[in-house]
DNA sequence: TTGAAAGCGCTAACAT
DNA sequence: ATGTTAGCGCTTTCAA
């Protein structure tokens, strides 16, 4: 438009000298149109940069042609990735995203679907930073759901995670091809079902070698550097011939390294080092640059928004889905830089 | 509503025994109405859980209560800070976030701004990941716009940042007061305005307590670990007799405290440490626990949400506004732990 | 004090 | 092949 305004189908419907009718017709590609007309209207509309108002048309169909985005708690290292994607495959798809934090507060989160609802959104996916399940935002809701890096812990909703099984037999199978058998595994706190679950995959790889983790069990504390320091130095004193250690965590990872290299082992000659999230800030810039599984939390976030965009279409799934991780090898396991296959 | 859809204007209307227009007028507090109508059509809604649709009502007042934020540059660490205190301020006035990644890609940031302008948002937050300006999203927006964390070269345009030179003033004067002469600056590339400003800060401090950057000059060089450690050494080798450091980031202080424990040299005994950012992953983990400056990122992202309002209120600002950071005392430079004053 | 009706921009069913 | 019209849910005159 000339002026400030952005045009209406009425504007094109005038400027094309046509109803109105005809231009909706035009412009969505529906009904019976001759080949001139309609490619006189569609001139016209990209002429006054005509994007049909998706108010009106939400009003008309009862939906906005927008999803709702709800954090569980709220953005951080692990959402932001997640959205990212999520927000790329559904821009693709002429959605838009409607943001809300909940803050880990059943209230404000309730709050936010009743509003998203009211919004007429066509879904909503939730995403969390545990993949420990979780009450359902709401029972019954009118739209599909989607939760991501979070799970519902209820079997009819769908839930996609990262397999931290599979990624922590990823790192332990690489580990043991390396050449190594006396692995020890620094991680977080037991209640957190990743960090169980990256235990046991290990542990699986581990006895399929005819190995055990060293020190019989994982050293389980918390998701800091503090804690990878210290664990280290427990590890050295109890297991003093390990040749690796497995971390939960990147930033474990990173306590760890700094304690080895205080108490004079070498990275990766004396003992190899794994990590996991393949953070920026940790991994590759680590002295040395760290070897650590990527849970592709953009992907996840992708394909959250392609199943939603499904769900929307009238083919939901349900259930839980865990996304293979990939392992991204530096070295400090010693093996040249390369990218490993997924599976 | 008994059924699983929202309930509109006419249920309620129906059953409070009223027309539409009635419970439109209770609901908005608008109109005239007897006391005894008003609350029975207000116990109805409340029953209903009634919430007006936002797409009928915009669809009306050419508005959709809710504001656009468009990423310059994806989501970082300096972004989400933001963004959360913008969702923060305007979730309380009932607006809601159409998020958008721009992804530093001119030609995507201005489909996104056409599709929030055909969404009829109220207003635009812009936020970026460094000060620096840019040219605005558009020319002759029908609607206000702030940026946040970044800055439209259009003088015209409301711009918010943090204050960095008042930073670089805050820890370089905290440096003094605590009896350092000799103090180094390690920062990020000098291209960055935000480097420039903090090292203009901590000269002008300097100069007033007949001090000059040791070296004379800033260090500029990368925002990472890897270019702290390389310019620590360079430091200690031209400058040995150096007894603080005042870095651009927290990153850049980790790879400076890196070095110096490296190199025998004790922190803050020998040599004090400021960083900048406050980064939770680096800051207070570090060894020791790190001073440096806080940008307060979520005061700065509510803040923007509020000149937003107010501008869409009709209260439009203009300029750049530079807010003030704050420091925040850790061990690094060897004082007790406690907040300093913002100003 | 309350109700009736127009109209926001659009789509889809129905007329022409 | 094209135009006309009803109606999505709401606010806001204007009438009663």
């Amino acid at each position: 438009m000339p002026d400030g305004r952005v045009a209406t189908i009425t504007d094109v419907a005038v400027l094309a000298g046509v109803s109105i009718g005809t231009v909706s017709k035009a412009v969505n590609g529906t009904g019976r149109l001759s080949a001139e007309t309609r490619d006189r209207v569609l001139a016209a509309a990209d002429q006054l940069s005509f994007r049909p108002s998706p108010l009106a048309r939400g009003l008309l169909a009862g939906r906005s042609f927008a999803v709702g985005l709800i954090t569980t708690d709220s953005f951080g290292r692990f959402t932001i990735p997640v959205m990212l994607g999520a927000e790329d495959a559904l821009g693709a798809g002429q959605m838009s995203v409607l943001l809300c934090d909940g803050r880990g507060d059943p209230i404000r989160e309730d709050h936010h679907v009743r509003t998203l609802l009211s919004r007429k959104v066509d879904g909503i996916i939730v995403t969390g930073r545990r993949t420990d399940p979780r009450p359902p935002i709401a029972r019954r809701l009118p739209v599909p759901a989607v939760y991501v890096m979070t799970q519902s812990d209820d079997a009819a909703d769908l839930s996609l995670i990262p397999d931290d099984e599979q990624g922590g037999a990823l790192a332990a199978r690489h580990l043991v091809i390396g050449g190594r058998s006396r692995i020890a595994h620094v991680t977080g706190p037991e209640r957190f079902l990743s960090a169980r679950l990256r235990a046991a995959g290990a542990r699986k790889v581990l006895a399929e070698a005819g190995l055990t983790l060293a020190g019989s069990e994982a050293h389980y504390g918390e998701w800091s550097e503090e804690w990878g320091r210290q664990a280290a130095y427990t590890v050295l004193r109890h297991q003093p011939a390990v040749d690796a250690i497995f971390c939960g965590s990147d930033q474990i990872a990173r306590g760890v390294a700094d304690a080895l290299r205080e108490a004079g082992r070498r990275i990766p000659d004396d003992i190899a080092l794994v990590g996991y999230d393949n953070w920026d800030v940790f991994a590759p810039t680590g002295r040395p640059p760290l070897t650590t599984v990527d849970m592709r939390l953009k992907n996840l976030g992708k394909q959250a928004a392609r199943r939603l965009i499904e769900a929307i279409g009238g083919q939901p799934s349900r259930g839980l889905e865990q996304l293979p991780c990939q392992l991204v090898i530096r070295e400090s396991t010693g093996n040249p830089p390369r990218l490993s296959a997924t599976g």
